[in-house]
DNA sequence: ATGTATGCAAACCATTTGCAATGAC
DNA sequence: GTCATTGCAAATGGTTTGCATACAT
């Protein structure tokens, strides 16, 4: 077995233990669902996902996908981003070394920035009156492809 | 003349710099969103926006207030957030020292973080084939509120 | 048998767009 | 006088909801 069958079935586990406790059904749906995005490498949105589920001879609804979202939102297998526009990407959490974003402005491409000793930085502070459990950081700028023909369509200001 | 008050006529002046710049008439519709944004303080939605406005003698419409914010984004005088709902938010950008943000996942409250350490750390990170040019930090937890009466209602994961 | 979860379509809500009328230049 | 900008209302697009049916328990 595989890194990945290894970590789907870890997910599988964790998301059971989470509907029993929850008293929530064990659907085909969720399981089917939980599977595909943790085929999934980095973010995706819900069309995407949906586009892809569609493709698969399991198929379900949107509404069941976003009901299934928030489940996994919810037990923090899934973590979600706006990286701007007004649309909500989804990333495994699960096994999923946690990253920083880079999102271009020139065609918004985003892409994962690993830096250590920054998630640590960003960890000790102290803040007062307040109890963190999790911050997400965004970088706007140009990437390298963009950089390069600046000048060429504005990018729209997103901060 | 007031702090308020200077500050405003300085960014009054920057629109219109912008303005001129990129041959775009200087309406009144746009400076009075303007002079209201720079008596707003901390965050605003649109929605509480444009109510304000509509309490004013000089109504203007929501598109007007799309379109303008769009205006202000991209002259640097207004920053945008995005806080976990698909909603915007809106700040005042110009004499408005940067700080990050602490959202509250009990209750939705966002306050400001000032931690100019953090700041100069995030700032002084080198990325590859990137170039920055902003970035937005944002931390989930609970507020103090929520701390306490923690295992009230569920708050919804929102990364 | 019970009642939760699903799929569908309609509803929602923030934002965008088309267009005729207004007004900045 | 021109043409960008406004206001309105309709359209859009991601997400949510209502409800009858299906199915996990």
């Amino acid at each position: 077995m595989d890194k990945e069958e290894k970590t789907r079935e870890v997910v599988r586990q964790k998301f059971t233990e989470y509907l029993i406790a929850n008293k929530l059904r064990k659907t085909p749906e969720r399981y089917a669902i939980l599977d595909l995005i943790y085929t999934e490498r980095g973010h995706f949105s819900m069309d995407t996902l949906y586009g892809t589920m569609s493709r698969q001879p399991f198929r379900v609804s949107r509404a069941t996908l976003y009901n299934t979202m928030q489940l996994l939102l919810a037990c923090n297998l899934v973590i979600r981003h706006q990286f701007g526009k007004n649309i909500s990407f989804y990333e495994r959490a699960y096994n999923n070394e946690s990253h920083h974003h880079l999102i271009c402005i020139g065609c918004d491409k985003v892409t994962e920035y690993k830096d250590s000793e920054l998630k640590s930085f960003i960890r000790s502070r102290k803040m007062k009156r307040f109890v963190p459990v999790g911050y997400n950081l965004y970088f706007y700028g140009l990437c390298s492809g963009c950089a390069r023909r600046k000048g060429g369509k504005k990018p729209d200001s997103r901060l």
